[in-house]
DNA sequence: CGTACAATCGGGGAATCCCTTATTATAATT
DNA sequence: AATTATAATAAGGGATTCCCCGATTGTACG
């Protein structure tokens, strides 16, 4: 069995670094090269000719969606794995969408690494078990079904009710459940209802957690 | 000459163990101890009485500025190197006056991070060199001189206290009252206490608000 | 015409929020 | 040394909200 070639693309050396270190203990592996934005990701990507390619999605130039997407246009024999801080649904939508084969967040395990790309190798998809299902199902379905224009960044347009999304801006606003009842002439009872299912549309079962959605997806600005 | 015992503080596994190979990697160097999150880098310090800590900023809990604060106050014989991905002013002065040693950039070379520890430990104090000069000599001539008090963090450094500001990044990450109370050993009546003049220093009376200004501020990101 | 789902509302108990007051410790000032 | 200021701790108590349950109405879709 050959050693599978790597191409590392993140904006920081030291991770760089690290990461290759973390790639050459494990055996099996052979990092190719390094790119610090995500233009010389592309470059590197063809001069190269790596298996698969690491990529940050916080890169200067060219970030890792961006780069994925082309990557997988123009490199078909190349495998992709997202690596990134956050589960954003709106990132890991996006990089299913572009065709990422993987997507791991960087508080995963070392040997989640390891796992990642050997199954990513053998065809199948990579995502880190902390990634929603009901997220990924969603997509799925989605896109399998009557696709037309594609839905899929409308992030929260499809995710929530008018309504909804109505309550939520007003809730990271910081209106009270009370003000926000004598704003939209209803009850308590009811702000209270659509919070709640908002919460369980959105996996997120704080306040706090809603303002960070709310401002994330641009409902509102944190000014 | 003996190992240099070093502790790595970063909310990313990954990032994590690709620090600790590197290091390893170096020889003369050994990483006693990993924390994921602020609070936990305060307990390992004093559990495992390190040379070195390695603090990157952006953490949950406590973030890396206020670890440092506190680690310097109480472990005088620990040095302090924040590792940060960004070279804002704001955090580069506000390292250099809780009393950190030393501030890397998460874009520097491999050996940058051993010329650094090894500084550190000769009691120098190493900058990344594309931080600016101009910069730091401000800063020391500013304390210097006519001390008085530091206007230096007009930001939300000078408006909240240290104790303020942890519980701040606590509410704004979700927790809870009780959770906070449960995680710093202290009455929910406490926790209250502090929220409310947290409230009345930012004039800011609701929790939506305080998110919105932590995520303002850089205490929290909106992921 | 049945199924799904959005939008509306209520009960009730647990938990939180808000306001006031208080104690102790530490820091700064005089 | 005495005074003042402020931070950090905490309790009491009433208003409010949160959370889990269920329920009704209307509408869209096959």
């Amino acid at each position: 069995m050959q050693n599978i070639k790597i191409l590392i693309a993140d904006d920081h050396t030291l991770i760089r670094a690290g990461l290759r270190q973390l790639l050459q203990g494990m055996g099996g592996f052979q990092v190719v090269g390094e790119a610090s934005n995500g233009r010389e990701a592309l470059q590197k990507t063809q001069e190269l000719q790596p298996d698969i390619i690491l990529l940050d999605i916080a890169m200067s130039e060219l970030n890792g969606l961006e780069v994925a997407e082309r990557v997988r246009k123009e490199f078909e024999t190349v495998y992709v794995i997202i690596l990134s801080m956050y589960s954003n649904e709106e990132y890991v939508l996006q990089a299913l969408k572009v065709g990422a084969h993987g997507y791991l967040l960087k508080d995963s395990a070392p040997t989640e690494l390891e796992i990642a790309i050997k199954a990513v190798t053998r065809g199948e998809t990579y995502l880190s078990p902390s990634i929603s299902k009901t997220l990924v199902n969603d997509y799925l379905n989605r896109i399998s079904g009557t696709n037309q224009e594609d839905k899929t960044m409308e992030g929260i347009f499809v995710k929530l009710t008018s309504r909804q999304r109505e309550i939520l801006q007003l809730i990271a606003e910081g209106n009270t459940t009370k003000e926000i009842a004598q704003k939209l002439f209803i009850s308590i009872k009811t702000v209270e209802s659509h919070r709640m299912k908002i919460m369980e549309r959105l996996e997120i079962y704080d306040i706090p957690g809603l303002v960070r959605y709310a401002i994330r997806t641009g409902i509102i600005s944190p000014n």
